[in-house]
DNA sequence: GTGGTCACG
DNA sequence: ACGTACGTGACCACT
């Protein structure tokens, strides 16, 4: 019986300087557990022992391998990436079953020392594998040694080691004695060598001896007199340099039998990405066993609402309690469910007017449950149906809990929260019944099992969202808003057809026109889209200087790009080619395409995407239309108000800004804004110390790039490379700032402090994030878990403002000017079409309901301004 | 599908 | 010694 004895520190080190680094996506380090499989599986491939185990140091605080040259001489200590691999190289040990032995006070070697006399007591046969020399005195005709090398494991035994170093592997320790080891502390004999000593140990074998026969040795007197002089130091050197044989650790060769790696080595395998050693290792995943998934079916009656009667008498029977709802994407099937019936309408099987069916089942009354009910919300009014009455939202509750979540449908979070899957009787099991084959009650069942999840997952997360603070933010801005982004995505925003359509001939002719130009610049055609191409032009052909690199070649970005703006006429082409083309292809272009029959573009507003909180407008997006350049805004004409009407727009005035000075409760910056003087202005009069009357157009500019960055979480190297300024400029325009806002700076620490302790961060309004980045051992996810602590709560309660503001505005204009439509949200500003004559009194009201949503210790000001389009409205006609 | 670029707040 | 501002979405090229 054969037991093979790995030690770890040693294999793990020379793995790590052995194998280029490598890292996994979400920024583990793993060369080193990688390098250590590789030499560790085919050594045991080769040796077949029945037993495996292996063997560690415990928190050496350095790396103190006595094998590794390199160490040997300073003594590095351990680096970061190395030592965050030495746990997750015990995991993965662990999960494959290979026991491992540690024990504090005592080094591996001493472990690995006991272990093969133990075996050699049980009459087993004993393989180390190691890079350590030291670990070769324990060699007997039991126990052979693995030497690793450059050229691979050598197997040392009695007869090879003889072979190669003339004398029994016990005496290495004899030899030590004489010629001692930096590495290990061991001091030898002072003048002795490794060759006299070498000579010696062949000659007379121990130091016993040779001290015994001393004065009458064959060597030089002055070795001779060396080894008198040191023969204290010797014989504790003798001792310091026995590897023990008697640590009291449990023990016994049979209880490490080989056995097959658990259940976790697959996702663990996949984790660290070592994909072809999980096949090589035939790693499988586990079955697909949630031990509680057990799935959910609808139990009870299923009530096919087959005529008005019968939607009439299911409305009055459902009064009272929750209903939760559950619908295909067009509405053409519905199923409400409540205590066990299910109530199933459905389009192909009623009889009558199936959209006055809709309207008599949703009129307001009943208090619904539903997933993603703004879009249920929208359809409902697109049939004529009310969309009023929802009560809860299972996809924004899971929103407020875990906002980087991604993906929040029903099965996944079902399975998340309440580890219960959905029964589905027609397509469970990803099979595709056809549309004849599948009974249209099988369908009513699996949108009742919905349903019934439905209720099980709500009744999961109300309580979460009550432990978080958070009911109130979901029940006063989230559930109130599906209806205002319902009404605002159904009533989408006029965009002139025309217009766009000759914007976008104007701009082919100035693509055509940049085209020829950049062709005759560069002498050959290429494409100007391509970055690869462009690179290839400007830093191979043109030999301009490059900037900045990209995981693909150099950098193009219109920063790098500016820079070089006067070294060819060909980068200013390009930069003017990029601007029309951008404009052309995703706004003249990509606006058209999404014109409805009635002059009208309607986006979609998400409300689940966001980190921070903020809504998202997709297809087509329109949050990014542009405004900052002149050529840009002229799209901006183009969003027109329905005919008779203005467009009234309404924005925020330095929202972020202002929440910064009232959650840091600095006094300097409070006061900037309660004197209503201008905020950059204000910021640049104190980090420059100037009167505010004599702040330089440069230095608001600076002031104000200031204050983005400290609201982003600045570092200097950014906001040199922002403004354009050094490095010790920024730093010392920084250094300004938090000593004119102390109390930002102590805000800022304390941000972060307890995002550590806590591990999310979180808004006025207790909207969270949470931020496992803040643990990460790479120092930038670190640093951006950083940035994002200080970014979040600011930018989060502008958001949670922002929607508190909608809903207020939308229940106000509601009431007030029922002609007023909301059409438009873009984080700050909010857009409203409404006839021309209350164009005044829908500002009043966009700027009250605004202001008044939030009280802080500074004013929370909104400025509201309209026009015969978006461009007129935002500076006012 | 990923990466580069650029539009917005 | 490191790498560098927060949050988005669309389009294009390229694998």
């Amino acid at each position: 019986m054969k037991l093979m004895v790995l030690d770890g520190n040693s294999i793990l080190n020379r793995a790590y300087h052995g194998v280029a680094p490598l890292i996994t996506k979400e920024g583990l380090h793993t060369q080193a557990i990688f390098g250590f499989l590789n030499t560790v599986l085919p050594i045991e491939n080769r040796q077949r022992p029945e037993a495996l185990c292996a063997t560690f140091d415990v928190h050496a605080p350095t790396f103190r391998h006595k094998a590794d040259a390199a160490y040997k001489a300073n003594r590095k200590p351990m680096p970061d990436d190395l030592r965050e691999q030495v746990p997750v190289l015990k995991e993965v040990l662990d999960a494959l079953n290979i026991p491992r032995y540690e024990l504090a006070g005592y080094e591996a070697d001493d472990l690995i020392g006991t272990i093969a006399r133990r075996c050699e007591a049980s009459g087993w046969e004993c393989v180390i594998v190691t890079g350590d020399r030291d670990i070769l005195q324990l060699i007997s005709d039991r126990v052979t040694v693995l030497l690793l090398s450059r050229a691979g494991p050598v197997e040392m035994n009695p007869a090879t080691f003889r072979e190669k170093y003339g004398f029994p592997p016990e005496n290495i320790v004899d030899l030590k004695a004489l010629m001692g080891d930096a590495s290990d502390n061991i001091p030898g004999v002072a003048g002795v060598g490794e060759k006299t000593a070498s000579a010696l140990i062949q000659e007379y074998q121990t130091i016993e001896n040779l001290y015994r026969r001393l004065p009458d040795i064959d060597a030089k007197p002055g070795v001779i007199k060396k080894l008198t002089a040191g023969a204290d130091s010797a014989r504790h050197s003798y001792w310091l340099a026995t590897i023990k044989t008697d640590v009291p650790i449990d023990f016994a060769p049979e209880a490490n039998l080989r056995r097959e790696p658990g259940s976790s080595a697959y996702a663990l395998f996949q984790r660290l990405e070592f994909h072809r050693l999980t096949e090589r290792l035939h790693l499988q995943a586990p079955p697909e066993v949630v031990p509680d998934a057990e799935p959910v079916a609808a139990t009870g009656d299923v009530v096919p609402l087959a005529d008005i009667d019968a939607v009439r008498a299911a409305r009055e029977r459902l009064r009272g309690a929750d209903v939760f709802a559950s619908t295909d994407t067009q509405l053409q099937l519905v199923v409400l469910w409540q205590s066990g019936t299910a109530y199933a309408l459905d389009a192909s099987a009623f009889r009558g007017d199936f959209d006055a069916a809709l309207r008599t089942l949703f009129d307001g009354s009943l208090p619904l449950v539903g997933h993603g009910v703004k879009d249920t919300m929208r359809e409902l009014s697109q049939h004529g149906a009310s969309p009023d009455g929802w009560a809860d939202d299972t996809m924004l509750m899971a929103y407020l809990l875990d906002a980087t979540a991604g993906q929040y449908d029903l099965d996944r979070l079902c399975r998340k929260y309440g580890g219960f899957t959905i029964a589905r009787a027609a397509s469970g099991d990803g099979e595709q019944l056809s549309l004849l084959d599948a009974p249209a009650t099988a369908c009513y069942s699996d949108l009742a099992a919905e349903a019934a999840a439905l209720e099980r997952l709500r009744d999961i997360l109300s309580p979460k969202l009550r432990d978080w603070n958070l009911t109130e933010l979901y029940q006063s801005a989230e559930m109130p808003l599906c209806r205002v982004l319902a009404d605002m995505e159904q009533a989408g925003c006029t965009v002139d057809r025309d217009a766009l359509s000759a914007f976008g001939q104007l701009l082919s002719d100035r693509i055509r026109e940049q085209e020829k130009e950049i062709y005759a610049l560069a002498g050959h055609e290429f494409n100007i889209n391509s970055p690869k191409q462009l690179g290839t032009v400007l830093f191979d052909e043109l030999q301009l200087p490059h900037g900045k690199k990209t995981k693909t070649g150099w950098s193009t970005n219109a920063d790098v790009l500016d820079n070089l703006r006067n070294e060819s006429e060909l980068v200013a082409a390009v930069l003017d080619y990029r601007q029309y083309t951008k404009l052309k292809s995703t706004y003249a272009d990509g606006l058209l395409k999404a014109i409805g029959a009635d002059g009208r573009v309607r986006t979609s507003f998400q409300m689940t995407v966001t980190a921070t909180g903020r809504l998202s407008s997709t297809e087509p997006n329109l949050q990014n239309i542009p405004t900052r350049t002149d050529l840009g805004s002229e799209i901006r004409k183009m969003f027109l108000p329905s005919p008779g009407n203005v467009l009234v727009d309404a924005d925020y005035s330095q929202i972020e800004l202002r929440l910064l000075a009232h959650m840091s409760g600095d006094e300097a910056m409070q006061r900037a804004f309660l004197d209503g003087t201008d905020i950059h202005t204000a910021t640049a009069a104190q980090v420059f110390r100037v009167a505010p009357g004599d702040v330089s157009p440069e230095m608001r500019r600076h002031a104000k790039a200031v204050n983005f960055g400290i609201v982003y979480g600045i570092s200097a190297f950014s906001l040199s490379r922002d403004i354009g300024v050094s490095v010790a400029d920024a730093k010392a325009y920084m250094d300004g700032y938090f000593a004119a806002f102390p109390g930002v700076r102590r805000y800022m620490d304390s941000v972060v402090q307890q995002a550590r302790e806590r591990g999310y961060v979180e808004t006025l309004f207790h909207r969270r994030r949470e931020l496992p980045e803040l643990s990460s051992p790479q120092h930038t996810r670190r640093a951006f878990g950083e940035r994002v602590a200080l970014n979040m709560p600011v930018q989060g309660t502008a958001a949670d403002i922002m929607k508190l503001a909608m809903c207020a505005v939308w229940k106000r204009l509601r009431a007030a000017c029922p002609a007023a439509k909301l059409v438009l949200q873009i984080h700050d500003e909010l857009i409203v079409d409404c006839p021309a004559e209350q164009a005044e009194q829908v500002a009043e009201i966009l700027r009250e309901e605004m202001e008044g949503v939030a009280a802080l210790s500074v004013p929370l000001t909104a400025d509201a301004h309209w026009g015969r389009n978006w461009l007129e409205a935002k500076e006012g006609a």
